[in-house]
DNA sequence: ACAACGCATAGAAGAATGTCAATATATTTT
DNA sequence: AAAATATATTGACATTCTTCTATGCGTTGT
């Protein structure tokens, strides 16, 4: 049992969760302070600091400190990745986004 | 809260686990039957056949019952369509398959 | 008809995950 | 220096998921 594929799952749990996909959508309109993402999504803060640990570590989201307040943003190169990991394992082939 | 994060998240639930994914790998190669399946992945015949409704229930893979056998094969559109979910919920243009 | 085979379902146990209240840490403001 | 603010961490609890054994159901072969 490869433990490739458990690397491979541990990506995929990024989107596994509604509150995540809500933040992930929030993202695509730009970085967001956690302030900002607690507005909009029902639950509490340390939830939501939970949650945006498991983004970062699945390189889905980049975080950046300022002052005390900490952006998120969307990762270019950890979603490219989590596309062509798609594409691998469903052989359908993978197209680099062109930008 | 849209119950349509809801459904992403259970769509991507189908890669979230290690033997899936390793199913997965194993129906590039083309259809297979559990019994072949079973045979490469070290769980019981039950936690097989639980994983595949996941795999089935989220429509990347598709079921085809052939006697007492049953033949899974990837599904192209079930899959066409979570890359065009994660390409969504990240922003990034969404490239169709070329075939 | 009966036994064997392939797969699905039920139910239980343990592991992993999501959630919260409480608290800690770091930064900014007064 | 103290208070306020933004986020992270801890610990507890509930829910969900993974896995197994036991069993059911449909099909095939004798």
């Amino acid at each position: 049992m490869d433990t490739n594929e458990k690397r491979i799952a541990t990506i995929f749990k990024a989107f596994c969760d509604e509150n995540r996909i809500h933040v992930l959508k929030l993202l695509i309109a730009g970085e967001k302070c956690a302030c900002d993402l607690l507005d909009e999504i029902k639950i509490t803060q340390p939830t939501l600091s939970h949650h945006m640990k498991i983004l970062c570590d699945a390189e889905i989201v980049i975080p950046r400190k300022e002052g005390k307040w900490t952006y998120y943003s969307l990762n270019p190169d950890g979603v490219e990745k989590a596309k062509r990991l798609l594409s691998e394992i469903t052989q359908l082939q993978h197209q680099p986004t062109q930008n």
